[in-house]
DNA sequence: CCTATTTGTAGGAATTTCCTACACGCAAAA
DNA sequence: TTTTGCGTGTAGGAAATTCCTACAAATAGG
């Protein structure tokens, strides 16, 4: 029960780099449907009506318009449309005052983690308003480093060997148990910090120098 | 074969969200090692002599400093480094040879898909120079559309399918052959059009009008 | 017409994911 | 202090996935 229907989700990103690095996370997760993605607004609107997405995940900063512009449209076009801003700078509460005013249900800035965008889109994703705990300054992670925190001993040396890509095999090898046991570390940790893959931890592990592989 | 040692990464890019995204990619690649990262130019001069990277991610624009300054001090600090640069726009012949000039691997623009990004990357490792084909228009994807027209009926059938996110089992189900057999048709085609996940299937599939799932 | 490759099909082994289980110890409640 | 309960170390099972290998029929090139 995480999620009722699938997220019709709308991108309109200007660089392609980003627009596919962003699109290859999201779409990881089973409930997410791209029906659509753009580079600029006008484009955008244009192809609003035949893909009737649930959400619209839109640039502040766009090439040929500003996001806030095309977002009002969009939402004059379809007002069951969920918006979801990225701005380029942080976001004082003034801006995000406005921006909600204008029915957008959340911003999230460019100088947030990746992560913050997925969890920001399940959140919206029922037409609810998002502001983030404080996306002001450079918060960063402190829930998984709080969690981290609370991990365990052994899931702490799992999650540091695996971090540095020991091999399921070998981690259980080293600490004396069964890779069935390894693998039951390797839930929790995932479990306990929020996070979905390998890469995140290895992210997280080497940013809080607990990663350090020789 | 693929490849001999890993690769020790040093990734300098000034938004997180940016970096999250490249880097969730790029450790996805068992033969990568974040050695560090940054936000800034100076900071990645700092902290160089320290992590002793083989390979250096940086963006052209830095908030502090342009990389093309910064890799030319690193390469002078770190002769054997082998740079790796992102720029904002599609790079001219011109820039590019000044580039090249100045010591510089390889320049993937942001405006061009993120397995371009891993596909250089990898081509530099060993301190080879890199150009991509054609890196000024918005080539894209010639390659895997190529790939894909050459894919057998039943290969297509099966893209399809997987691209709508149908389970293996239904698929298996649907066609009247065996699990094992749907697993054939997705190694496959994964491997003929050189994908890795499904996220890049279901883009490709999305932006070749062949996904509609109804 | 004959060899070489592609295509449709599938099996096996090793790994991974997702659950469930369960004893033990420590901590809070009674 | 005795009980109740949660977290931790440990592991098993089922299903799915990945990575190989196999092999006959179809087909394309010579």
């Amino acid at each position: 029960m995480v999620g009722q229907r699938k997220i019709r989700l709308y991108v309109t990103v200007g660089q392609r780099m980003l627009r596919d690095s962003l699109l290859f996370q999201l779409l990881l997760n089973d409930d997410v449907e791209l029906v659509g993605e753009s580079e600029t607004g006008v484009d955008t609107l244009n192809r609003l009506s035949a893909t009737r997405p649930g959400v619209l995940l839109i640039e502040e900063n766009l090439q040929d318009n500003d996001g806030l512009t095309i977002a009002e449209s969009a939402l004059s076009l379809q007002p069951s449309l969920s918006v979801l801003l990225i701005s380029d700078t942080p976001v004082s509460t003034g801006r995000l005052a406005i921006y909600l005013e204008a029915g957008i249900k959340a911003v999230v800035s460019k100088h947030q983690p990746v992560q913050e965008l997925m969890k920001t889109l399940l959140y919206i994703r029922n037409g609810q308003v998002y502001v983030s705990a404080r996306n002001t300054a450079a918060d960063d992670t402190p829930t998984a480093l709080a969690a981290y925190r609370a991990l365990s001993g052994r899931e702490r040396e799992v999650a540091h060997l695996m971090a540095g890509r020991v091999p399921v095999r070998d981690i259980a090898e080293q600490l004396g148990v069964s890779c069935k046991t390894v693998h039951s570390y390797k839930d929790r940790i995932f479990v306990k910090l929020g996070f979905e893959r390998l890469p995140e931890l290895i992210l997280f592990m080497h940013r809080h120098q607990h990663g350090a592989t020789s």
